[in-house]
RNA sequence: GCCCGGGUGGCGGAAUGGCAGACGCUGAGGACUUAAAAUCCUCCGGGGAUUUUUUCCUCAUGUGGGUUCGACUCCCACCCCGGGCACCA
């Protein structure tokens, strides 16, 4: 590794040398490896598994960074720690890959990871390889149709139609990440339909107010706005559904309306339904207007399901010729239908108050429907009909509503609310945004859903002991069409494992965010074939101390994984209720302001860096250049300067190792000069502060921004064997080299052998620092006057108050200001300022 | 519209009620060198005064108020930027 360097006379640093070096040491001693071990303490750390795409770039690097810093900090702090890496293997990008390069989803994924796999080894993160696993090799996708069992068994699974953006020319179901400007992204003409298809589903509903109540327990571990968003999504609103009767149409029923304001009921002027609700059609029967309105209905239902398309479509509708009874007074309200009102929420049906809704405000006015006020807000100036310009959603004092006239819209609310459930036309109601998961996707690179349609027995689940349903060898893929496996009549057609009769096999494939869910689980038991994985074991490191991943997760795959994590405890495998104790969202590496990413073509190889610089100066600029979890600019400049500092460091250790390493670490301070005594305090002030940052901070932007300073005290002692004795400076050093080995453990490994150490860093604790050294003996005090800066004087650490007044009142500019004014008040914070108040 | 973040030099950022701008980058000047690279040293928010390589004053952390002896930090209101959700009844 040590190339002469005329120039400096010694040897230079190589890190690449240095590296490869380390990284077979580390292999050889397999240091990585963990086993359950009950007399360690336990932390289970990890980074969100990747999707192989490619190159592996600073973005996708800062992140592993981050996480192996954290693993090996926690290992010199005696943990027995889980550093597990693996492969997000199917999905759509490989297939349409394949497509694209006319080869197997299989071949491109398996070259992806092994591309993957070289770069992170390249890097020498701490991972304990033996638990890699895959997500499309059938040794894990079994256990994905394992549960999806389990969950049919207990009714989690199930298939309903449902609504679903539909491309005509590819004749596929597109998701809404697909729908660009309302057309297909394929084909930028073709407007995108919302079709209703047969699908798969998982109860997440189930689950709604058990995902939305243990959100609590996630305080303080996780990202307030992880919480928030998870909490917007899932979306509970209480109110009560309400039934009103049909009017002159025997037979009709009624119609159930949800509301969070029962206090509005007496304002309602109108139903509205959603286009296609269940009624409709017994409503429009025999009524005049029923083939325009049908021919309204279709348009209506042809409309983009994208979110922002209806947000800001423009309100639509038409009366339906009918009328419902308000069950609070009698009165006749028309029945309308609207296009803003949505089947898949509350019970498809709402009750308009234009008056105290902006939805219905802006539909009452388009269509002229009355506006009646039962709401007054309780100051100000009182709505009039005349003056309403827009509607008033606050809660006030209700008006012109019966026998609740007077009361506050919460005890109308309370007081209408029982009074509907004692008359038996409504009762109180939750609902919840939150939707259940459709997980059947029509393509082949994902795990098969394992079940056969029978002529005879219907719907017939896999056995377990059939498991797992292979996906078939050599698909034909287009991309278009149906599912690739309904194509492959080996495939699809079976026998019913109840009657043996020919049957058919479910043909669509699973979302692969069913892959992603439990697939930390599977690294505390990788190899098991008779189970997802061993309860004792999963027991042993669940949960998961420390999750790190990007925010663009922070509802699909952490609320899937906290579903998963409910269902697997109501199944007993587990006896925890959240997967992740804490989490953290690390920021993205950027070019040009937006993310890193191979579509955008602006990355910047983690390869690259690593033989440019070295992978210990990769790794350290994307810890300092930023605080972790902020975005950051990618800068080619910046890089150069971490460059810089690990070649300083190495140097300083490089000439002066020889004569140290003979020498014995020393704190004896009796003898030492005033220099040797300043650098061993900064030492130990700067371990003390580096430890904080690794410990309860993540700042480690700032911890090394602590040990430049150190290297910069120390370089500034020169010559350093002149000021500074052996003993010293060997403690000096090795104590940098101990804080620097989370951050760049190759270079470290490297400095702690040079300073005399044979057996590596792979024992050595993180240090402590001692007080009494760091302690200061004189300090530099602020005097200020009226809160503003006058003077500094130094003073003894630990100097009375009495004593620093009087220092401070002499100090020249302090002296100026105090002039023919009377001190009134003093504060003295001990070893750090003294203020004067003067009148 | 609702819910989260965030606004500090030329740039990335530091400072968790106590010296605003640590550390790094960029830039300027210098040393070494035949030269370049590397390395090392000095300076680097604005305005002003001054006895001008000195000493000091003053303004400055999005804006305006407030609390406090003291505010980048806490409180209130507003502006701007980023993200999430979005006819959710």
């Amino acid at each position: 590794m040590t190339e002469y360097d005329p120039q400096a006379g010694g040897p230079v640093y190589d890190p690449q040398a240095i590296e490869a070096k380390w990284q077979k040491r580390w292999a050889e001693a397999r240091v990585f490896e963990t086993e359950m071990d009950a007399s360690k303490p336990k932390y289970y750390v990890l980074e969100m598994l990747p999707y192989p795409s490619g190159t592996l770039h600073m973005g996708h690097m800062r992140n592993y960074a981050i996480g192996d810093v954290v693993a090996r900090v926690k290992r010199m702090r005696g943990y027995n720690v889980l550093h597990p890496m693996g492969w997000d293997a199917f999905g759509l990008p490989a297939e349409n890959a394949a497509i694209e390069h006319n080869t197997h989803p299989r071949a491109w994924t398996n070259n992806n990871i092994a591309e993957f796999k070289r770069v992170l080894q390249l890097f020498g993160f701490s991972y304990d390889w033996r638990r890699e696993i895959s997500t499309c090799e059938p040794e894990y996708y079994r256990w994905n149709q394992w549960f999806f069992l389990r969950m049919l068994e207990r009714g989690l699974a199930y298939r309903k139609k449902s609504r679903v953006n539909w491309c005509p020319k590819c004749a596929t179901v597109l998701a809404n990440e697909q729908v660009v400007n309302g057309c297909c992204w394929r084909h930028e003409d073709t407007p995108v339909e919302a079709k209703e298809i047969e699908q798969w589903f998982l109860r997440t509903t189930a689950y709604a107010d058990q995902l939305l109540e243990d959100l609590k327990q996630l305080e303080g571990g996780w990202p307030e706005r992880v919480i928030a968003m998870q909490r917007n999504w899932i979306g509970k609103s209480q109110g009560a559904t309400i039934q009103f009767a049909v009017a002159d149409l025997a037979g009709a029923g009624t119609i159930e309306v949800f509301t969070t304001r029962i206090d509005t009921i007496y304002g309602a002027s109108a139903l509205i339904l959603a286009p296609n609700h269940p009624l409709l059609a017994k409503l429009l029967a025999g009524s005049p207007a029923r083939a325009d309105a049908e021919a309204r209905v279709a348009k209506m239902r042809q409309m983009s399901v994208k979110a922002e398309d209806v947000a800001t479509a423009e309100k639509d509708g038409f009366s339906a010729g009918r009328s419902a009874v308000n069950p609070f007074n009698g009165a006749k309200i028309p029945i309308w239908v609207g296009n803003f009102v949505l089947m898949e929420y509350g019970t498809g049906a709402i009750m308009a108050v234009p008056a105290h809704d902006e939805r219905d405000f802006e539909f009452a006015a388009k269509y002229g429907l009355p506006k009646p006020i039962v709401v007054q807000p309780r100051e100000g100036v009182p709505l009039t009909g005349s003056t309403l310009e827009a509607a008033f959603t606050e809660y006030g004092a209700s008006v012109n509503s019966g026998p609740y006239t007077g009361l506050e819209s919460a005890a109308a609310i309370e007081k209408m609310a029982a009074d509907a459930e004692v008359k038996g036309f409504g009762k109180r109601e939750t609902v919840f945004r939150l939707k259940d998961w459709g997980i059947s996707r029509q393509r082949y690179w994902g795990t098969p859903i394992p079940v056969v349609y029978c002529g005879k027995d219907g719907l017939v689940p896999v056995p377990e002991e059939q498991l797992p349903v292979l996906l078939p060898p050599n698909p034909k893929l287009t991309g278009m069409g149906e599912s690739p496996l309904a194509a492959e009549p080996s495939f699809v057609n079976t026998t019913c494992p109840r009657c043996g009769g020919p049957a058919r096999r479910e043909t669509d494939t699973m979302d692969t965010f069913m892959d992603s869910s439990w697939y930390f689980y599977r690294y505390c038991d990788p190899h098991n074939d008779k189970a997802p994985f061993d309860s004792a074991k999963v027991g042993y490191w669940f949960p998961i101390d420390q999750y790190i991943g990007g925010i663009t997760h922070a509802i699909l795959h952490l609320l899937y994984s906290r579903f998963f994590c409910k269902v697997m405890r109501d199944l007993g495998l587990i006896r925890h209720g959240e997967p992740a104790a804490r989490l953290f969202t690390q920021g993205m590496v950027q070019k040009g302001g937006v993310a890193m990413s191979k579509s955008r073509g602006n990355v910047v190889g983690a390869e690259e860096m690593a033989r440019k610089y070295g992978c210990d100066t990769g790794r350290l600029y994307t810890l300092f250049a930023a605080p972790p979890e902020k975005d950051l600019e990618w800068s080619a400049k910046d890089i150069e300067g971490c460059s810089r500092f690990l070649n300083k460091v190495f140097r300083l250790v490089e000439r002066h190792a020889a004569k140290l390493q003979a020498a014995q670490p020393t704190t004896d301070s009796a003898s030492a000069t005033e220099a040797e005594k300043a650098l061993v305090r900064k030492t130990h002030q700067t371990l003390r502060r580096v430890t904080q940052d690794f410990e309860t901070r993540w700042h480690f932007n700032s911890a090394i921004a602590l040990i430049m300073e150190l290297l910069n005290d120390v370089q500034a002692q020169a010559p350093l064997e002149e000021k500074i004795r052996a003993g010293s400076l060997k403690e000096i050093l090795e104590l940098m080299t101990l804080m620097l080995a989370p951050m760049v453990p190759h270079l470290a490994e490297e400095l702690w052998e040079m300073l005399g150490h044979a057996n590596g860093l792979r024992n050595e604790r993180w240090p402590e620092y001692d007080a009494a050294l760091a302690k200061e003996v004189e300090v530099e005090v602020v005097v200020q006057v009226n809160g503003r800066v006058r003077g500094r004087i130094r003073v003894a650490a630990g100097l009375s108050e009495e004593e620093v007044v009087a220092r401070a009142v002499e100090e020249k500019g302090v002296a100026q200001h105090l002039d023919g004014k009377r001190v009134v008040k003093r504060i003295v914070v001990p070893d750090k300022l003294v203020n004067l108040v003067v009148a």
